[in-house]
RNA sequence: CGGGGAGUAGCGCAGCCCGGUAGCGCAGGUGCUUUGGGAGCAUCAGGUCGCAGGUUCGAAUCCUGUCUCCCCGACCA
């Protein structure tokens, strides 16, 4: 067996979280800003970032749902309404207390005493509040709703643990919030919205998840429910990729969400709120990512295909970019998924042997190399990045007829995707424990299992306040968490793992993120 | 926020214990030779040693403080 040279320099299998970091840097998607927490996101990352956005927004246009905008800082009166909100957040937060600096004298500055704010104002953590005192004063009348807004925007949560992409204390989100008539339509907007998530992972980023509820102990401070999409990472960790909450009416009652009803009398409305957030990113990276880098589903991909002239830096240079652009103008000419190719000529000077793995290391689906012997022949030298190695261990190029590569481009973008899904999918399904039937037998798995925990999906009886804290106290000291209460997964039949009553669904218990 | 580790050239690191004006590899510039798949040789450039104080004739090195990053925990939709 020939060694494969890597373009890493550390495997997955050796170190998950510094391969997560080489990955970042390598692939140059982001770095360190020097604030705790807060990342500059490059523009490959975000050029991924852009791609989610886009195809998120349209989702949720298509939904029905209008954008609109609201204000980073909330006076700390409007956010101190909704008792349980508070006290989830209230740890974390972000407090602007000055307007204006003044010298300290010794050449630095210092927030001036005497421009101390009347009201503190925090930096929003999420908008819940600023947007239901928005939602008051828009809604009256029945006819008003529902009211479907959303916002894309940055949130503050001050972390004591950060890492890139995965939890930041500055991230980006967008953040929908809806408010509705009814328990009924609030909870169909609920799911709606879950279930767009549910296809924006798997259908845009190619990241299989487990669509479900949280238990009371996961839920959003101030929900009466809250849903999530769960993805496995390559490490078997659970990431949460993006939730959803029915608020109740607790929010309305707060910011005095009312409308009157088609009888006169006043009511207050039921409101949601949904989110998914840069964390995304991360999760595309340890799902889809390898030894070599990152791998972007072509969806997400800012250039699906990169074409890499062998430029020489002689007169030969002009002819060989002629042909370059050429094939880029073919390809440019072909649509996938629906939208134009997205494609780079690459003519930077520099060896294309060194370029080619720089944007291995970024992912890039399809790279095309071209040199003057292949413009010769009429080919291209197409690489897959979901196929980079053959089997004496070099990358696997296939000399390919020019119009072809175009030709076939969508085709095999399609297949890149589709086999992005597939191994994710594989590799979720090949580790999910479906069988543990006792305490014991569910320790033992996470026990034999330290390097690839996987996750176990078993029977529970749904315990709540004391019971349900003491179970997750139990786990806690397993360093597990349950996740979600699995959708479509089987009627429980059996017994509680925990309390031994009779269980009353299926849930998720998974080390996570 | 607690425990541990770390910050020296773009990246990865040595030097620190035992103070005497900074080094290696990769990457980068230039030249030559090569060149169909991650080139070789030569040469050059690049650093207020995280930041701020202190000790000292002299600090990357010793002391104090502080910021940032990584790992483990606590916390966390």
């Amino acid at each position: 067996m020939i060694a494969i040279r890597h373009a890493l320099t550390i495997k997955r299998e050796d170190d998950f979280a510094q391969w997560y970091q080489e990955v970042i840097s390598s692939a140059d998607m982001a770095e360190e800003s020097g604030v705790r927490g807060c990342m500059v996101i490059k523009p490959w990352g975000w050029g991924i970032w852009e791609r989610m956005q886009h195809l998120m927004d349209r989702r949720i246009k298509a939904a029905g749902v209008q954008n609109a905008y609201f204000p980073l800082f909330i006076p700390l009166s409007n956010f101190v309404r909704e008792a349980a909100h508070v006290e989830g957040f209230a740890k974390e937060m972000a407090v602007v207390t000055h307007h204006r600096l003044i010298s300290d004298g010794k050449g630095g500055l210092i927030p001036d005493p005497e421009a101390k704010l009347e009201e503190p104002l925090i930096v929003r953590p999420t908008s819940e509040t600023i947007i239901g005192d928005a939602m008051s004063r828009w809604i009256q009348s029945w006819r008003d709703l529902p009211l479907l807004l959303n916002q894309w925007a940055n949130v503050v949560r001050w972390e004591m643990r950060t890492r890139m992409f995965l939890r930041t204390s500055e991230f980006l989100w967008q953040e929908g919030h809806t408010a509705h008539a009814s328990a009924e339509d609030a909870m169909a907007e609920t799911l709606r919205a879950l279930e767009m998530y549910r296809a924006f992972a798997e259908e845009d980023a190619a990241i299989p998840v487990v669509v479900g509820e949280k238990p009371a102990n996961e839920r959003f401070p101030g929900a009466e429910a809250t849903f999530s999409i769960e993805a496995m990472m390559q490490d078997g960790k659970a990431l949460q990729a993006g939730t959803s909450h029915y608020l109740g009416t607790s929010f309305a009652e707060a910011a005095d969400i009312r409308f009157q009803d088609r009888e006169g009398t006043q009511q207050f409305c039921h409101t949601t709120s949904w989110g998914v957030s840069t964390r995304m990113v991360g999760a595309m990276i340890m799902v889809h990512g390898d030894d070599d880098g990152l791998r972007v589903p072509p969806t997400l991909a800012p250039f699906q295909v990169v074409i890499l002239p062998m430029l020489r830096e002689d007169d030969g240079d002009a002819a060989l970019l002629a042909y370059c652009e050429e094939l880029r103008g073919a390809l440019l000419q072909q649509s996938a998924f629906g939208e134009p190719l997205r494609v780079l000529l690459d003519a930077k000077p520099g060896k294309a042997a060194a370029k080619r793995w720089d944007w291995v290391r970024k992912g890039a689906p399809l790279i095309v190399e071209v040199g003057p012997r292949d413009m010769a022949d009429g080919k291209g030298a197409v690489l897959r990045r979901d196929r980079l190695w053959n089997d004496a261990a070099k990358p696997d190029f296939a000399f390919t007829p020019r119009d072809e590569i175009a030709a076939k481009a969508p085709a095999m973008l399609d297949e890149i995707q589709r086999a992005l899904f597939e191994q994710a999918a594989g590799r979720r399904e090949a580790n999910v424990a479906r069988d543990i039937d006792s305490l014991d037998a569910l320790k033992a798995f996470f026990a034999e299992n330290q390097r690839f925990p996987g996750w176990a999906e078993v029977q529970w009886s749904r315990p709540e306040g004391a019971a349900l804290d003491k179970v997750v106290e139990q786990l806690k000291a397993l360093k597990l968490t349950f996740r979600n209460v699995p959708a479509n997964a089987a009627p429980a039949d059996g017994k509680c793992l925990f309390t031994g009553e009779a269980a009353v669904e299926r849930i998720l218990v998974a080390r996570a993120y």
